[in-house]
DNA sequence: ACTGTCTTGTACCGTTCGGTACAAGAGCCG
DNA sequence: CGGCTCTTGTACCGAACGGTACAAGACAGT
């Protein structure tokens, strides 16, 4: 018995790839438990809760990466043009180029969505809201900028997609690319429209 | 013992749809029983290969649909204009606004994909190509219309992944008029261009 | 070192899994 | 109506499922 002292944030990476990889009906215990290295006990001891868990905790962890990497980088900093091409930068390295899935968008998908929806639907309002603040400040309208940041969101959940299909990373980065360039664009028309 | 003089081709749409909702992994034998009424001894008869051969099934007969419906009318129409619309329209009503999720998207996503990650690629390249040569048909030069086509179909199926996320029809229907109307005005600017 | 608490491997539970076997029944031809 | 083929419900298989129980073992406090 190693008594590992392992905390279940730990195991939290592991268990993350496994849903990524096999979805929630497709993850079964034999599976974490190969991935994580955690026996049953250990896995029912961090989560009594069963799968469930598992898997509330990862989103929860999920959600806590993107606020503070992405989300809050993308409202507090003052320089929307430099704040929008670091987040393209992050995305493009948090999903390796399409070559990991985005688990939310996956889970969102599927069927065995159902007790997790309002997590979903806030990771995903959530993100498209700071972006559309961050676009905002470069002086686009807010409507106008609400409905690019939903078309980018939108655009990056597609790209994994047509991505991971095409088994193609440069497409990926292909449509990340556009999109910056698209929001820098509108970003730069009004601005010089204000000078 | 009804002898419902069923052919396999007749369960296909049921079978679609419990793989849709509920993934290959998540699609039982029971589920998909109760879904087209029939029982394990007709779905033996009918697919020999199992769950297998039902996913191979629905996937031939959704590029089957999409090369008849609209595939073959953006490469055949002479008026491109007309057929963009057609397919937007086309492409609304087939995911019922983002209430209905792409199959072949979201098996390339899960990693049951392997069997099939040839159907999967030719889906999507496919549909890539047949958008581009519409496109290029409206005076657009080959790369732009290219890419164009990726970005349209990519943003169609990050459309499904956030309308299902927001659960908002109208999420999927405002990114699927941008993309409409994006393509439309390149065609317009080239059109213009060359009078 | 002793003890109590926490952790973990393992055995085990009932259920459901994908898949097979096959007999009973339905339709067709004569 | 008698046989013959095809279809289908049902019983059944071993394996794997999610989850529980618990004793053996590892740590911390004294």
């Amino acid at each position: 018995m190693s008594r590992t002292a392992t905390d279940r944030a730990d195991a939290l990476p592991a268990l993350a790839e496994v849903f990524r990889e096999h979805g929630h009906a497709g993850a079964s215990l034999s599976r974490i438990s190969a991935a994580t290295g955690l026996g049953k006990g250990s896995l029912y001891n961090f989560f009594p809760g069963g799968k469930d868990e598992m898997m509330a905790a990862v989103l929860a962890d999920i959600a806590d990466w993107f606020e503070a990497a992405i989300f809050s980088a993308l409202e507090l900093s003052d320089d929307p043009v430099r704040a929008i091409a670091a987040m393209i930068r992050d995305v493009d390295t948090y999903f390796n180029s399409g070559g990991r899935v985005c688990l939310v968008g996956t889970l969102g998908l599927s069927a065995s969505r159902d007790p997790f929806t309002k997590s979903i639907r806030l990771y995903f309002a959530r993100w498209i809201a700071a972006l559309a603040t961050c676009i905002a400040k470069g002086s686009v309208p807010g409507n106008e900028a609400s409905t690019l940041a939903e078309r980018t969101v939108a655009g990056i959940q597609g790209a994994i997609v047509l991505a991971r299909a095409l088994d193609d990373e440069n497409t990926f980065r292909r449509i990340l690319r556009h999109h910056e360039k698209t929001m820098l664009d509108a970003i730069a028309a009004h601005r010089s429209r204000h000078s």
